[in-house]
DNA sequence: ACCTGAACACCGTTCAAGT
DNA sequence: ACCTGAACACCGTTCAAGT
């Protein structure tokens, strides 16, 4: 701790210890005053390699999404368009399932930083070599929103035992959706990214949406 | 001012006015003081109403849901499953549009509030009826993601005139991005829900995956 | 039953001051 | 150039006390 304390700040260091701080304890754990200790340091001195909280938010958002740039970059792929983008589309996602509050700040922030911009140029430069219009890749980009980073947040989490919960006068005003819940069940929760959203479900709906736009083609 | 304070507080009246604070100040004006003064009482009063200010989110979410169900209810739809879902959910949208702060609440929250499963229940039923295996709801609904309730968040937002202010160096790093956007215009602006999500595009995206799933029928 | 005042712990942030 | 202490304005929330 006192040894660490020795290294001086720097944006660089803060935005590491931010994410650290976020995968360790959530993303309401990122506290200035938290961020500080956790760098032997006092609050105010984080002052001097950031402008201000959203800043660090914003950055913490670059950090992330250079680590898909380098994992996307790893990646080798032969076959189409779909084949290219799907495998760098789901390595994407990877880095998400190491940083699990990162869906969620991705989403509340408009934050167009650079990263993200990088890995939205490649996105666009497969589907262009696929043989797409610009105008037939921007519907894409929207159509797949945040599938195009890897995730895809739920609104709803019927829970991995659901039906067993429902009350019977609940249950009553959602005959469908109990219904339909009492012959589901999730069988892989560890690789759930946020509420419901695990392997199986995420590329169902992106090879849906992959498979829509290449009929388009 | 003083006429209205003398109408006794309720959670009824605590969570409309979050709405109206939401909608005319933002979700981040939504303070527990801010909120007590807009109803001329004091903060802790609203305890006595409210368990917490978690509790006032999850309750003006459920006030949108319900506005949603209101508005869905009033639609009328001949045709196949495809019209009613369709239908429905951009019906469901007007409701967004008319609370922008909402889609980012809803999203942040897990929120399984009633009034948002009933919307889902609706749906249900409709797929159902149109043929569809409960297995093949459960995929549609994650596949439809947020757009079963009519948004869709949208991860960066190039700016309506985009092209023009990017700065040369910047560019040169998203070659691909970049001739994509000066080929697009977003035409539009007013019908903007979050960044860049037209009322166009989220059609267009709804309409992919709707066609989509009516093809595994 | 319903509302309030004072108080607590915790934020982000400014600013003048230290080395 | 880099860091800090004291201070400010603003949070959410508890709790004992008022009517």
């Amino acid at each position: 701790m006192t040894t660490e304390a020795r290294i001086p700040l720097s944006r660089e260091r803060v935005l590491r210890a931010a994410v650290g701080l976020a995968d360790e304890h959530g993303l309401r754990a990122v506290t200035m005053r938290r961020l500080a200790e956790e760098l032997g340091a006092e609050a105010m001195s984080l002052y001097y390699h950031v402008a201000k909280k959203e800043d660090v938010l914003d950055g913490i958002v670059e950090v992330v999404a250079e680590e898909i740039n380098e994992a996307v970059a790893r990646v080798e792929v032969s076959g189409g368009w779909q084949r290219a983008v799907r495998q760098r589309i789901l390595t994407a996602r990877e880095v998400f399932l190491r940083h699990r509050w990162a869906p969620a700040l991705f989403e509340a922030r408009s934050s167009t930083s650079l990263a993200v911009l990088r890995h939205y140029d490649t996105l666009v430069g497969l589907m262009r070599d696929g043989g797409f219009s610009h105008d037939q890749i921007h519907h894409a980009l929207h159509a797949l929103g945040s599938r195009a980073l890897g995730f895809s947040q739920e609104l709803f989490d019927p829970g991995s035992d659901a039906s067993a919960e429902v009350p019977p006068e609940l249950a009553a005003q959602l005959p469908n959706l109990v219904g339909m819940l009492s012959e589901i069940a999730h069988d892989d929760p560890d690789s759930t990214l946020g509420w419901c959203d695990d392997q199986t479900e995420f590329e169902f709906g992106l090879d849906l949406i992959l498979d829509g736009l290449d009929r388009l083609r």
